[in-house]
DNA sequence: GTGGTCTAGACCACG
DNA sequence: GTGGTCTAGACCACA
């Protein structure tokens, strides 16, 4: 799996890590039970820091994303079954301020859903 | 318009700030030509540094949501045509990172759409 | 508070700090509201690097001890209404290891017990 | 006896080995004169790595629990007499700690001698 | 060889 | 002045 890191970004680096690693899991590219190369691996091929990659590597475990095991690293978890509430109304709350930016330069609420949808289907089209 | 921020939360004060001020313009709360409060003054109801106020209006004039003129202070300004490709963009990588997390984490299609739904009505309605 | 932290114990630094700083909060040395000293304070303080008082308040934090106010640093938190259930089974677990042990080694049941009252006297007698 | 070992824990594996064989004595299941299976025979029935049952054993043997025979293995020690001042002082502190983190999350001080009082019962009830 | 811990020093964002 | 981020390098525990 690819990772592009945006060093100009003002997104830290281990977020924008962790995010793409989310991603290939939703893509089904990182599959349940699949080992995540190691941190100093991983670190060399993108040419960050070691320690930053740890940082993605422990956020993501303590999502619940992957278990960290002493023999093989980090290791791709099942699928995390129902959403709690807390993330819901976290979601919304980030939605809210989304769509407002949205709305107000001129998307259309009809385009708007057409971009999540198709961003969906390209997650669950496996 | 009422302004709440959260001192504990991780996301900077001025970005909250600005967040806010777009979703009251996204409501109709905030209308054109409506002039904000002087940055001393809402920076003294809500507690923060005025500094901080002045970098969300600054903000705000940098994306065009105001203009900043000298005697009547912060105006808001009418809405801005056409979203641009960088917008568009932009907005589209951060629903994927968005909903990638949503998907693992289980939310379904039409229950995401669903949510964006209700808050776009939420702005549209005014 | 007086923090004492043992270099040569193989428990690491930063898990000694979180221990010592709950047991702050539970002696009711560290009231709420009170905010911690900061992480370059306290490190120079114990004689330990910056980035190791980091991971112990992160830690408090991430479990709901303290909260971290880009103002005021670190602000201890109210009480954590009720044990959840993930909690109760690690304590369960924890405390059955403990108690093979201290049983095997000849420590008698009321004494375990009173040794547990006794420290809990301390906690609660505010 | 059954051993279960988390490989996702971050307790280290031969600790978590130690520590249930430890139980295994308190509860009864492995009395004193009998033998441990061979650390060959252990390794390969719970799936680690024969130096890690060794460590597990050595530390067993360390504290008395067993002594390790060329021919037949480790055996099983009668218990061992009076705790030691140490072990006492040792004791105390780690329960400190727990209790410091159970008292703030809210368990009350009968609720935790129930749980203790439980467990030893299931040790002296032999 | 793997991650965990600790140290050190630097720069930046925030307020 | 505060914490957040990133880098770098070292040592250790674990398996």
């Amino acid at each position: 799996m690819l990772i592009k890191i945006d060093f100009e970004s003002d997104t830290p680096l281990y977020i924008q890590l962790k995010r793409q690693l989310i991603q290939g899991i939703a893509r089904g590219q990182l599959k349940q039970g699949e080992s995540l190369p190691s941190v100093r691996q991983l670190a060399e091929d993108i040419g960050i820091n070691m320690h930053t990659v740890n940082k993605a590597y422990n956020l993501l475990k303590q999502d619940g994303y992957v278990s960290i095991d002493r023999r093989k690293g980090a290791i791709v978890n099942r699928s995390i079954g129902e959403p709690g509430e807390d993330y819901m109304s976290e979601l919304k709350e980030e939605l809210s301020a989304i769509i407002a930016e949205a709305y107000t330069k001129g998307v259309k609420r009809e385009e708007f859903k057409k971009i999540c949808h198709d961003i969906f289907i390209e997650y669950e089209g496996e």
